[in-house]
Parts: C-alpha cells; structure tokens; sequence
DNA sequence: AAGTGTCTCAACCGCAGCCGC
DNA sequence: CGCGGCTGCGGTTGAGACACT
C-alpha cells in the first residue's frame, strides 16, 4: 500500500503511455494535475520532462546536422547557456538535447581547438558561459564565418528551409523512426497539436476511465516498445 | 573474451518566475 | 501586497552503451 511513494529513475513503456494519454486529453500544460490524476506516482515535474524530452511527437532524433551545429554554437555565443531559447531556434531539439550536445560534442571540439589557441593565448568562446565572459560577438561571429565560409544568413535560410521540410512532412518523417503511431494517425487526419491541446478545455467531459485509455493504447504500442 | 575507460543521454534537483487567491 | 502552488529552466548525476587495450 505504498501508493503515494513517488516512482523515480527510467519510465516504462507503460508508464509512457499513461502519460501520452492523459497529456492528449489534458494538454501538456497541467502537469501537476496530470500526475495526479494518471496514477502514475511520479512528480508532475518528472512528467513534463519525460513528455518535453522524450514523449513528445515532434521531436527529432538523431544527430544534429551540421547546419544545426552552427546555430546551436552562434546562438549560444549570443544567449550564452539559454538551452531552451536556443532549443525554440531548433524545432525538434529539446534544450535538454542541446545542453547534452554542448557538453559533449562542443566541450569535445574545444578541447582540440584549445590546443592551437593556448599557444596564441586567445581564449576559446567554447569555454565561456557565453556572451558575459566570451571574447566579443563581433569577433566569434566574424570568427565563425571566417572559419566556415557560412554566414548566419546562410544558416536561417537552411532552417527556413529545413523548418518547411521539416513541419510538412512531419508526419511521415516521424512515422520512419519508432515513432507513435497513435500521433501519426492523428495528424494524418489533418489533427493539429495546437487542436489537441485545446481538448484541455473540454478535458472534464473527457476524461476517460482507466481502463479505456489502456486499451486505445495498446493500439499504438509498437512506437514505444520499439 | 574480459576488463577498463570514455561517452551519451535520460532523469533528477534546486531555484526563479509567474499566477491566482 | 504577500503567500503558496505550479511551471519552466539550467546544472548535475548516474546507468548503460560503446570503444579501446
């Protein structure tokens, strides 16, 4: 009977799908109450990181394009550790994503780019917080376009284009990885997630028994259990 | 093949800001 | 206006995967 001792560590596909469920019927804006009403045990914190970083449909997988790359670093050099106002410049990527994708990939290519520049006694912006202790803007951007030959003009029109890519052809995108069925279907029929949240309004009249939401789920299991 | 080191990423924690009462 | 609850953000941790010896 330790029913009020919260669940911590990994999720379950089960858990996972309690929660997609209870998010599509209540928004994903509600999280304290989401986690009390699934019966899920877990903080509504815990909840909103694991639809946010995981659970969400229209998140991409994989690595980060070079084209991304270069957006994560120039907006970094401009906004410092802003992860997630860097992650609303990067559709798809979450700021938990990036802030892991600085740690290691970026740290990583510091490092090696530290080496020549110890020499020289320049300070890699790489290894600041950002704008506060980097070197000037001017410089890093004018560093950066020298370096790559693609300026930032170029980069928002590769996300530009990528974004229309990207958002059109979501569905089916998403649908080649492991991704949810249930969602796919959804927005097949043209169901916005903007439309799914407003459900939230009619959440009270909503609200299905537990058992029925199980059962919808199992329809769209494989996306989660691989 | 086994052991060890390194990397990756999901998840937790603490704090700050916002909002309703 | 102050308080309490909730949400979101940034930093950190740790388990599992992978690479190397």
């Amino acid at each position: 009977m330790e029913q009020n001792e919260l669940r911590k560590g990994p999720w379950t596909d089960q858990e996972d799908m309690i929660l997609i469920n209870f998010v599509h019927l209540f928004g994903h804006r509600r999280w304290d109450y989401i986690a009390k009403v699934s019966g899920l045990n877990r903080t509504g914190k815990s909840c909103r990181l694991r639809w946010v970083n995981y659970l969400h449909p229209g998140l991409k997988r994989g690595k980060m394009t070079p084209q991304e790359e270069r957006l994560v670093l120039e907006l970094h050099a401009k906004w410092g550790n802003r992860w997630s106002r860097i992650a609303r410049k990067l559709p798809g990527r979450t700021d938990n994503e990036i802030k892991n994708y600085w740690r290691t990939h970026i740290r990583k290519k510091a490092q090696e780019k530290k080496k020549p520049m110890s020499r020289t006694g320049k300070v890699s912006f790489y290894d600041t917080g950002g704008p506060n202790t980097a070197a000037s803007e001017g410089e890093k951007s004018q560093e950066f376009e020298d370096e790559k030959g693609y300026s930032m003009d170029d980069i928002w029109k590769d996300i530009d284009m990528s974004e229309e890519k990207m958002i059109k052809p979501l569905t089916a995108n998403y649908c080649d990885q492991d991704c949810c069925n249930i969602f796919c279907h959804s927005m097949e029929k043209d169901i916005s997630w903007d439309s799914l949240w407003k459900m939230e309004e009619d959440e009270s009249k909503m609200f299905l028994p537990f058992n029925q939401s199980i059962s919808y789920f199992e329809y769209g299991t494989s996306y989660l259990t691989g």
